[in-house]
RNA sequence: GCCGGUGUGGCGCAGCUGGUAGCGCAGGCGACUUGUAAUCGUCAGGUCGUGGGUUCGAGUCCCACCGCCGGCUCCA
């Protein structure tokens, strides 16, 4: 007597199979491609091994390799393989969690006698792995009670304690079994090893192989500073070697687009060490860049009904005091200097409590508000040394700062209002695709009652939803003082950065005895939006140096033009197009005939310049301008001059940005 | 701050088991006068990150510190 069961595919149809089919009986049944590239399936949307029984009338859909359902299998499946391959080469090894990532996956161990990974072992520990790959071992599912694993694990600590963690109730733990019930579940692949895992995993290793080992790393375990730090490996693993290739592809792309590189092929920046770490310079073309960024962002700002205000890099220790700043990032501020006779005085690691004081200067009407102060204040923020990196993480940098202050009844306008100023701007400088995060009360690490945050985090809800962009959200992740929206945008080659942020302050207001004088004539708190918009210029720039590859429209380039005399004798002729060019404010210059062409050209493009303008004998007979630009296929003879400084005037005018994705090519 | 790696002229690199530093590009000068991605020649440039140590002798070995790179932790 044969029950069977009935299970729904993700099209709606309806199969049935013999009582007890499995995941795999399923694919089989539908074709033999399909049961050849399985590797699991989904089971009412949770993933489950290939092997498993399928439950009755459950929706199922087969995975295979090519889905982010198939590489998170194949990647967690390719980390067990890992696991395997060093318990293999360093025996007594202890191993703790090996969980997928972002386009790959990690493992974390500690091996026997302290010893670390070098990177000529990942070679050794590839090949293992590859061994094991074509042992072709199967996974296999065992489940066991808290105390069979423990027995199991009897001599892993890493594994004991995850095991006791879900003995513990911890809900968070990967390895507890998705069916419930006080037990564990545990792979098995060879006779000498398993791991806890909640699974699944491919059917067998042999349908694995195409992964790469990326490099070894210390990290804590779980991630707590205060706990052991345990040696990391991280790898890659996709559904095919061409999938493989194209990750490292997009890999090799972001290296090339590397700010720090860039920074030092063109000229733009340099970290001299004699400065400190953290602390860049910018050189004349980074200089020009940077005000170029700058001034069209105090025209909008202007625009926008912002007032400009100036404030100190330092104060006394008293303004951080009253702001909270001191009990909450003393770690992160550079020491105090002590000044007259024991006064401390710190480096401003925040401009928002000069902005208050410039509010607080005299009494203020609410006709003011909204008052919107802004300004490029420079602060200086402790980095610890290993977190410094490049432009976008430093110890100095300029903040495009503004405190919006204004009445309660205006917040939600006024959020509104920049929320889209901010969109606006960042779009101008060529950023297009974004999302919005909002960010709630951070744990442990915030001032304020909770009706106070509830109310602000749903103010600045209401601004995101009105935005039309997509709304995650980030459980924690604001400031001590109040939550926050930030944009975050997609660049060139599709990485998310977090670029402005709005946030909502009910409480400097009041450390500060902030008021203003209603039309009832009574005293009123004002509210306070804190506001950045590149966030910091530095990393601003940086992220659009990436974005664009190096190759900045025209608008934003240092030099936009560069003429070529052919000879000697065309001399002249370039300058006198140079002149007219420069009369429109072109930012051009001359290269004389020193050189053969070919070698002028190609120094031109390697400098990214927008326009090579080639002039010859042709050119200075009939008044015209050759003109090779950046990311066209071939070069365009016999261009009118007036023709192209009208071109340049446009583009330039215009703001108009050129294709990020393809770097000027 | 922690783990690992790394540090040679402006940049990119070479320098074997220790025997007082090389190459390419860039730069200066000279010649070449060129129609769309590298003309030729020549010259100059380095206390090998810093400070200790081992050694007859250290760029090569050891220690400490600094910077940088990749992670972890952190990021108002």
């Amino acid at each position: 007597m044969t029950v069977g069961i009935e299970v729904v595919l993700p099209d709606g149809s309806r199969r049935s199979l013999p009582d007890g089919a499995t995941g795999a009986d399923l694919a089989a049944s539908i074709g033999r491609r399909l049961a050849r590239d399985a590797l699991a399936v989904t089971v009412d949307g949770q993933l489950s091994d290939l092997g498993r029984p399928l439950p009755d009338g459950a929706v199922v859909s087969v995975v295979t390799a090519g889905s982010d359902a198939g590489r998170e299998v194949l990647r967690h499946s390719t980390a067990h393989v890992l696991a395997q391959a060093v318990l293999r080469l360093w025996p007594g090894a202890k191993y703790a969690i090996g969980p997928v990532i972002e386009d790959g996956f990690y493992y974390d161990f500690a091996l026997p006698g302290g010893v670390h990974f070098s990177e000529e072992d990942l070679t050794r520990i590839d090949a293992e792995m590859r061994a094991i790959i074509a042992e072709d071992q199967p996974f296999v599912r065992h489940e066991h009670s808290i105390d069979e694993g423990l027995a199991l694990f009897e001599d892993q600590p890493f594994k004991r304690e995850i095991i006791e963690a879900v003995r513990d109730g911890a809900t968070e733990v990967d390895a507890a079994p998705d069916d419930g019930g006080a037990a564990v579940s545990v792979y098995w692949n060879a006779p000498g090893f398993s791991d806890l895992c909640r699974g699944p995993h491919v059917p067998s290793t042999r349908f694995l192989g195409h992964f790469a080992l990326m490099r070894v790393a210390g990290a804590y375990w779980r991630g707590d500073e205060r706990r052991p730090q345990l040696q990391r490996i991280y790898g890659t693993a996709w559904e095919s070697g061409t999938a493989l290739a194209d990750y490292l592809e997009r890999r090799a792309e972001a290296e090339r687009r590397d700010h720090r590189k860039l920074g030092l092929e063109l000229d733009l920046f340099s970290f001299p060490e004699e400065i400190g770490s953290g602390l860049p310079v910018f050189h004349p073309r980074g200089g020009l860049v940077r005000r170029l960024m700058e001034d069209y962002s105090r025209e909008r700002h202007a625009a926008a009904g912002y007032d400009f205000v100036a404030t100190p890099h330092i104060t006394k220790a008293e303004l951080f005091e009253t702001s909270g700043h001191l009990d909450w990032f003393a770690e992160g501020m550079f020491p105090p200097m002590q000044l007259d006779g024991g006064q401390d005085y710190y480096l401003k690691p925040m401009n928002c409590p000069f902005h208050v004081l410039i509010f607080k200067s005299r009494q203020r009407s609410y006709r003011e508000l909204p008052l919107r102060l802004f300004e490029f204040g420079t602060v200086y923020r402790y980095e610890k040394s290993g977190v410094v990196h490049g432009l976008t993480r430093v110890r100095g940098m300029t903040q495009d700062d503004a405190h919006l202050f204004c009445a309660r009844e205006q917040m939600a306008d006024e959020l509104r209002s920049t929320l889209s100023f901010v969109l606006s701007v960042l779009r101008d400088y060529g950023l297009a695709d974004f999302y919005l995060e909002l960010s709630t009360k951070p744990e442990g690490k915030a001032v304020g009652t909770d009706e106070e945050w509830e109310a602000a985090t749903e103010t600045l809800r209401a601004a995101a939803l009105a935005m039309d962009l997509g709304l995650v959200l980030d459980e924690g992740g604001g400031a001590f003082y109040g939550p926050k929206i930030s944009v975050q945008a997609k660049d060139a080659i599709g990485r998310t950065h977090q670029m402005s942020t709005i946030q909502l302050d009910f409480q400097t207001p009041q450390r500060f005895g902030c008021e203003y004088i209603g039309a009832d004539n009574a005293r009123h708190r004002p509210i306070m939006i804190h506001r950045a918009l590149f966030g910091s210029v530095e990393r601003f720039f940086a992220i659009l140096l990436e974005h664009y590859a190096g190759a900045l429209p025209a608008w934003l380039a240092p030099e936009q033009v560069r003429v070529l005399p052919v000879r000697d004798d065309h001399g002249p002729y370039a300058a006198k197009v140079a002149d007219r060019l420069a009369a429109v404010g072109g930012r051009v210059s001359v290269e004389g005939a020193t050189e053969p062409l070919g070698a002028r050209i190609r120094r031109a493009k390697l400098a990214k310049v927008p326009y090579v303008l080639v002039v010859g004998d042709d050119d200075v007979a009939a008044g015209t301008v050759g003109v090779n630009r950046r990311g066209a296929d071939r070069p365009e003879r016999g261009v009118e001059l007036t023709a192209f400084t009208d071109e340049l005037e446009t583009v330039v005018a215009e703001r108009r940005n050129e294709d990020a994705a393809a770097g000027g090519r």
